[in-house]
RNA sequence: GGGAGCGUAGCUCAGCCGGGAGAGCGUCCGCCUCACACGCGGGAGGUCACGGGUUCGAGCCCCGUCGCGCCCACCA
């Protein structure tokens, strides 16, 4: 079968792709008798587009999956989708309005309608792009966070937390975003800071001629003011606690309260208390009963309550007031202050903290089980540190506000009566009030936060609530992969979810990954336009290529940039792959291959053999440990610096001499094509197109390689000396090459080689030497074998116990081989120095390991001999 | 204010258990060698931020300093 000399990404992977779906590779089997292996997917949004983030996400999900389920596990990877609440109703919501549809007008039910109209017609797009990826999801378990299961998942939860008394409705400050007009949860409020002015405004006290200054950075909200407050412990203000001021502008008198919460150190060391609109402020207003004044609508106006000012936006509203301020003579100054803001992190709008009645889930219970799960080993993050993260998260968890203004989404199962008000939570309309036998009852008009459902993914995704062979089988799942940005929002709530409902932590471990940056580092986003499109990449390099980089040399946990040059050299080790499997199979040629005897096999063989098993062992121990960028760099440098630069050249000897020992270019081929069959595995998580298409061609059997085993450990594989012996072989060629190149020696320029060794252990060695530099001849320009005796016009190339002599001399210029010489000297005396110091210092002899001191000794044995020989080389030139 | 990171070759980053500093890209020299120029061979390039400490031995462990971003936080 002739191949292109250049791997062309596009004209196999979507042919995989339809191969692995079509033979149900993807497919998991509750009835396997296999140990499970489960991973869900972290839905994407049905409003998103594959972005980088997500392709590392589920690159690093699909090595694994793929790896565990060639280790033989019962490996399900779960996909769906998140209907991603604010985000959609907010997308749709635009998209309408570009058709002049308003969402007010056509009202809930028509909305609802649209946007299931938009979601079918849209958010199966992100799952064919996880497709091009390669993601090796078991799509027959597609979920989706509306759909009919997790609605009842998220019914049942909702119904079980409020019959506990852990979901209530209260009256609280909650934080509102102005353009999405609705709650918020403090997850969802990021905190920026920025510059604004620390304005300070006199307070007159009633009853004197005084005034007290108070230090603002929002004036407006002083239209909500009900009183100011001091420390009880403030000297300065002892007198002042009891009495009452006149609020300015307002003209209100409101009293001022001592209260732990002021600090004296900051501002003027009284505080504006302004209930409605601040979380502090609202908690000082409780505890001294002061009345609670909304001064805010729902788009940040301010209402009726604000007087003069109603109807004005909240920054307007603080101008007019700062100007009527100073007009007054209440404004004493104005100073530059840096403070946080906080933002609704999907809109990016100043939230506005307002009192409200909202839905909440208490915490303090529910999160218990949480932390303890990492006390006790039953969850961890890797790498460790985030456990500290997640646990800091709950240390300090509020309630968690859970409803939210919006259509989209699962409403809330409450209802309320129309004549008494009762709260009636059930997941039916109930007929009529049972406080009052009223029949007419009302559904609550919101929908639960997004996250509300997500929680439950890990096991709604696998049948919860009912008890499915799907969820006996595969709860609790594996592994979670996603990023640190997301630990809050998600991670901390599954955890919960699962200890409450199911009892088990829902993953013993969650990998987490960094975010992928732009080449200067920067956050990739929409608004710098900096995003870098998974497929345009996947377009120009393939799938494989991408993969390879965003695994590459990349830790846990750290951040990483993204560039094309990096792409380019992971499609380049593609294409060497690719290359590697074409000469073999060209040299094939179709021949059907027996394993050789181990007695035919030369020490150059064993070597390779050897090595491959020992990488083999090598990367599973580091992918037992979420080592992947660690893992994958032994296989690649295996193939590339091993397998291609050494192997395959010594193993073209044999091969273009069948014609006098076709036994010998059988055994090199059979070595060849076996070798990079294991090589395939061990890339196949990472690379899974490529390494599929060549195994097929060159194994040309019908066996998936998706589904063949991954390589274990043999001790029968195992050959240390040829394999100590072959690093010696390469210490010479190199030694050669050096010789050659630093001695400006013509290419063309073949001359043959004398080998010698004084060390009879190393006579096997010497075998190799020359069964290797022979085939190594197109590198070393090596064309035979000499025997006899060396002559004193020879060039000596030094190894370890092995001297080379190559009759260069007339081809030598002199100057600059005792400049190599010398060179070389320098640095076996710095070694050697190294090595006196350490074998003369009796601690090291004393207290190193045995084996280290031994390895020294030989060291300096082997550093001197090869001193003696250049300092002879020196003296004949 | 608190927390956890990062600082290693020109650039971007690895470095597992403490035991002679690595990769990719770039650069310089030589090669279109019958798998691959998306390649082959050879080279240059590092005070592992800085200062202490522990240790026979520190890029790695401990303390401190400087620099850089990050996360959390209700000082108005």
């Amino acid at each position: 079968m002739e191949l292109a000399s250049n791997y062309d990404p596009k004209k196999i992977e979507d042919k995989w792709y339809r191969k692995w779906e079509e033979e149900k590779a993807f497919h998991a089997d509750a009835d396997s008798p296999k140990e499970p292996f489960t991973i869900v997917i972290p839905p994407p949004n049905i409003t998103g587009k594959l972005h980088m983030g997500h392709a590392l996400d589920e690159t690093l999900q699909d090595i694994l999956i793929r790896w565990r389920r060639m280790q033989g596990y019962n490996a399900l990877w779960v996909p769906g989708t998140d209907h991603a609440a604010i985000s959609t109703e907010v997308r749709v919501t635009n998209t309408l309005k570009e058709q002049g549809i308003d969402k007010r007008e056509i009202g809930r039910e028509a909305f609802l309608e649209k946007v299931w109209e938009w979601k079918e017609e849209y958010g199966g797009a992100i799952t064919e792009q996880l497709r091009k990826l390669g993601t090796s999801c078991d799509w027959d378990r597609e979920r989706f966070t509306m759909d009919e299961g997790c609605s009842k998942a998220v019914e049942k939860v909702f119904l079980d937390l409020y019959k506990k008394g852990y979901i209530y409705r209260g009256k609280r400050i909650i934080n509102w975003c102005p353009t999405c007009k609705t709650s918020l949860s403090d997850a969802e409020v990021e905190h920026e800071d920025q510059a604004g002015h620390f304005w300070h405004i006199r307070y007159p006290i009633v009853g004197t001629d005084d005034a007290v200054e108070i230090a603002t950075t929002r004036p407006e909200t002083m239209l909500g003011d009900t009183a100011i407050a001091v420390h009880p412990d403030d000297e300065r203000y002892k007198d002042l606690v009891g009495k009452t001021v006149i609020l300015p502008l307002v003209n209100k008198e409101i009293p001022v309260v001592a209260d732990e919460y002021v600090d004296m150190e900051f501002g003027t060391g009284v505080v504006k208390i302004t209930p409605a609109h601040d979380p502090n402020d609202f908690e000082v207003g409780q505890r001294h009963d002061l009345e609670v004044i909304n001064i805010l609508n729902d788009d940040a106006t301010i209402n009726e309550n604000g007087g003069k000012y109603a109807g004005m936006d909240r920054y307007e509203a603080r101008k007019a007031i700062v100007e009527d301020l100073e007009a007054g003579g209440y404004l004493v100054k104005v100073q530059e202050h840096l403070h946080a803001v906080g933002t609704h992190d999907r809109c990016k709008t100043t939230v506005e903290p307002m009192v409200k009645e909202q839905w909440f889930v208490r915490m303090d219970e529910l999160a218990k089980p949480a932390i303890e799960a990492i006390e006790k080993g039953e969850l961890t993050f890797v790498p460790e540190r985030f456990n500290k993260v997640y646990l800091r998260w709950l240390y300090n968890i509020h309630d968690w506000c859970i409803s939210r203004q919006i259509w989209w989404g699962h409403r809330i199962p409450a209802y309320y009566c129309d004549e008494c008000g009762e709260i009636v939570v059930s997941s039916e309309k109930p007929g009529k009030c049972p406080k009052c036998g009223c029949e007419h009852l009302t559904q609550d008009e919101d929908t639960l936060d997004t996250w509300f459902s997500s929680a439950l993914w890990p096991f709604s995704t696998l049948g919860w609530p009912e008890d499915t062979k799907d969820l006996r089988t595969f709860y609790p799942t594996s592994v979670l992969v996603t990023g640190y940005d997301i630990i809050f929002f998600w991670v901390v709530r599954m955890v919960f979810s699962g200890y409450e409902h199911t009892g088990k932590s829902p993953f013993h471990t969650v990998l987490i990954h960094g975010l992928v940056r732009d080449s200067l580092g920067r956050k990739m986003s929409k608004s710098l336009g900096n995003g870098i499109d998974p497929l345009e990449v996947i377009d120009k390099y393939g799938a494989d290529a991408l993969r390879l980089t965003l695994v590459t040399g990349n830790a846990p946990g750290n951040d990483m940039r993204y560039y094309d040059e990096r792409v380019e050299a992971s499609r380049n080790f593609a294409n060497k792959m690719w290359n590697a499997s074409r000469f073999i199979l060209m040299n094939l040629d179709g021949a059907e291959l027996e394993r050789p005897d181990d007695a035919d096999l030369l020490p150059a063989d064993k070597w390779i053999m050897s090595a491959a098993n020992t990488v083999a062992r090598d990367m599973t121990e580091n992918m037992d440990k979420y080592e992947l960028g660690i893992a994958v760099q032994k296989v690649h440098d295996f193939v590339w610096d091993e397998f291609c630069d050494w192997y395959i050249e010594i193993a073209k000897y044999r091969i273009y001499n069948r014609e006098n020992d076709p036994k010998g270019a059988a055994a090199a081929l059979w070595v060849l094509r076996d070798t990079l069959a294991k090589a395939l595995k061990l890339m196949h998580p990472f690379m899974p197109f490529v390494t599929e298409e060549i195994y097929s061609v060159l194994t040309g059997g019908e066996d998936l390689l998706m589904l063949a085993d991954w390589p274990v450990y043999d001790e029968a594989l195992s050959w240390p000396e040829e394999e100590e012996w072959m690093g010696k072989v390469k210490e010479m060629v190199r030694g050669i090459r050096n010789v050659r190149s630093e001695m400006d020696v013509p290419p063309s320029k073949k001359t043959g080689i004398l080998i010698e060794t004084s060390d009879e252990d190393l006579a096997g060695c010497i075998d190799l030497i020359k069964e290797s530099i022979l085939p190594l001849a197109r590198a070393t320009k090596i064309s035979r074998i000499a025997d006899g005796d060396k002559t004193e016009n020879m060039v000596p190339v030094v190894s370890s116990g092995i001297t080379a002599y190559l009759p260069l001399a007339e081809l030598v210029d002199l100057d600059k081989e005792r400049e190599r010489l010398t060179k070389e000297k320098e640095r076996l005396e710095k070694e050697l120095a190294r090595s006196a110091a350490m074998l003369s210092n009796e601690k090291f002899l004393s207290k190193a390991p045995e084996a280290k001191v031994r390895e020294e000794k030989e060291k300096q044995i082997h550093y001197q001999e090869m001193m003696e020989q250049v300092k002879k080389q020196l003296e004949n030139l």
